[in-house]
DNA sequence: GAATTAAAAGACTTTTTTGTCTTTTAATAA
DNA sequence: TTATTAAAAGACAAAAAAGTCTTTTAATTC
């Protein structure tokens, strides 16, 4: 569904948001520990994501990313599209150049549904909402 | 959603459905130009494909790829299953080792519902169905 | 201002996926 | 039975994704 960037970039999303829910920032090292992801790997996409505008960082002592109330609100959908494109909100299903109502591949009408399902879902869902279910231990970011 | 490997293995399916419906058979060549996929590549997946039983195939003169009437009933999950694995069908959005209502990850209860949709259409979706709207020209197996 | 801290940047490596090519095997046709 | 045809097998190559490491830059603390 997603590339293991776009799995590890959501879940750091939600872990940041938990640990700066105070003002304060979170390293690069505890994001690693708390999702269990390559440590050097989730920072070069926690750059990216910062270039983008998706989370926000400071350099040196007390440094860190961390998110303000409103990238609380940012939705999945928005992650997933920095990562991974918009292949997923649009792409053809059975990977053809296009996909198209006028010129359907066989899995068009069976697809799109989902694709739509996908889409909405991942549209509504926002970081924050997912990080408070997560302070409550309702849901967890890693298996230890 | 689906790998590159897998796409071409279920238009390939699809194409091989459609000139095996007299008894005939179809070579690699044209299973390659009709669904716009390279020659040796494919070849290899359906080779596997054999291997497993999902398709058909006899060589020598006159020889080449077939799927029979209980072929045609093949699902699309059986398909995604034999290229891809049960990865789409079992495992976790956001890429923990085990998908589980028990642990859940933040996007679980959100996911699953997609997931039991995708799983739905994959094992009710069978070869032969599609194949008959391809054969209406309702849909394409490439775009031109 | 100097030392320290932590992210930014970017070069590099490994693994996986995708794609290509050549040789072998098996079926048919003459 | 020999030539021809077409898939099977498997080695090989290229590209993309995933992961690692080192150096640089920018904040903070002393
Ligand atoms: S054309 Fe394939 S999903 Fe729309
Ligand atoms: S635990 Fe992640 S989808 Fe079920």
């Amino acid at each position: 569904m997603f590339s293991k960037t776009c799995e590890y970039a959501i879940r750091a999303m939600i872990f940041i948001a938990q640990q700066s829910k105070d003002g304060s920032r979170v390293g690069i090292k505890d994001i690693a520990k708390g999702i269990d992801s390559p440590e050097h790997f989730i920072a070069k996409i926690l750059q990216e994501l910062g270039r983008k505008g998706v989370v926000q960082s400071l350099k040196g002592p007390t440094g860190g990313f961390y998110l303000d109330n409103s990238g609380r609100k940012t939705s999945l959908a928005t992650i997933v599209k920095a990562v991974d494109g918009d292949d997923i909100f649009s792409g053809c299903g059975l990977g053809l150049k296009q996909c198209s109502d006028k010129h359907p591949c066989p899995l068009h009408h069976e697809f799109i549904n989902i694709r739509k399902d996908i889409t909405n879902m991942l549209n509504k869902t926002k970081v924050g909402d997912l990080q408070e279910e997560l302070d409550k231990k309702l849901t967890f970011l890693r298996r230890d």
